[in-house]
DNA sequence: CCTACCGATCGGTAGG
DNA sequence: CCTACCGATCGGTAGG
């Protein structure tokens, strides 16, 4: 049993996800549900009222998986890893949602646009902070966490961009290979010591 | 000397680039150069053809800088290393343009659209090649190059959202962590050998 | 490059 | 939830 407004708000989310907050009109939505554009208006109040529907609600189904994963005492390698899944199933779970909360945030007006900007902040705080954790107890090599969170963050985003369900590999099949590569590297040798490589005859030690 | 379209593609691209394309009027990008709406088409045939000068710019911009990397003989560590400066480089020296790129190419119509994708589609497997090379190799663990060119991609992308030419890090020194971490992994351990690590309970994964 | 304008569409409302 | 409408704005053009 799904409310007409709940209606409105899945049926704008797809649309959202595919053309944009800015390129879709009240009447497309409108269509889509075989209404007439004005409406909306019984049940909306407005359109950005809408679009903050679908952003706040993902942004806290984000928080929500996240913040015990990141509070728990177990190991930060752990921790990271426990984050990256549940962020990719958040992804790819309402893929919809969370294509709109991560390209359509910024058509949200001043007091709830900032709103949004400080989950954002403190959802990043939480991989920052696992991340400084796990450099302290030595399991991470030393690096910036706030950049390390940031590309990570980055990588784990982009899924939204291209993953389909019925394609080959499931959420936590994707997480698991993500964080092997954000944990582990590419490289065999791994990282210890910035040695220099020893197939390469143009002398990799020497950054560019 | 810069030609009048030339200054409207750099206004464009930067409008386009915060408020995005379906956003910004033909009227704001004249509004900046002090024009009326109407006289901007005494140099552009259409507000599309704004989106798709910047945008094949950008496209051609990053594949002149990948191509002769990737197509090196040097190590497969080395080429992508090399990959990832050329990428933040392009990203980093024209932000706007490569914004636009990242963000707005969906507005494109029909014809063009495709182009554009193909472009990224020959751009991706610039990357997908050079980690099928590190992996034939041995300079890189076994994973599935699709994957990780996906994953790399999506991580050096992201710094068109959060760089500022005023920030502490150059663009090398952005592009020296980031192929750190990518290479190399968080974990100070490293990888080594897939089937030891003790932290997996699933075993296999090779095979796709 | 401006003035003046075109038809279309926008988000939203009144009154039923 | 519809009909009918509001003022504003959209991309683009004619004619100078």
């Amino acid at each position: 049993m799904e409310t007409r407004r709940e209606q409105i708000y899945n049926t704008a989310g797809t649309l959202f996800s595919r053309r944009g907050y800015a390129a879709t009109s009240v009447r497309d939505i409108a269509g889509e549900l075989d209404l007439q554009g004005g409406s909306l208006y019984a049940h909306i109040k407005s359109k950005e009222d809408v679009l903050w529907a679908i952003i706040s609600r993902a942004a806290e189904q984000f928080l929500a998986a996240a913040r015990p994963l990141a509070a728990s005492d177990a190991a930060a390698t752990v921790r990271l890893r426990g984050m990256i899944h549940a962020h990719i199933a958040v992804v790819t779970g309402r893929i919809e949602q969370a294509t709109v909360f991560l390209q359509d945030w910024r058509y949200l007006s001043s007091p709830r646009r900032e709103q949004i900007g400080a989950l954002r902040d403190e959802y990043e705080g939480l991989y920052r902070t696992t991340i400084a954790a796990g450099v302290a107890r030595g399991e991470f090599a030393p690096t910036d966490p706030k950049l390390a969170a940031t590309m990570v963050l980055s990588a784990i985003n982009g899924v939204h961009a291209w993953y389909r369900p019925a394609g080959p590999l499931s959420p936590d099949e994707i997480a698991e290979r993500f964080a092997d590569m954000l944990l582990n590297g590419l490289k065999v040798e791994g990282r210890r010591s910035k040695v220099e490589d020893p197939t390469s005859g143009r002398g990799g030690a020497d950054g560019d």
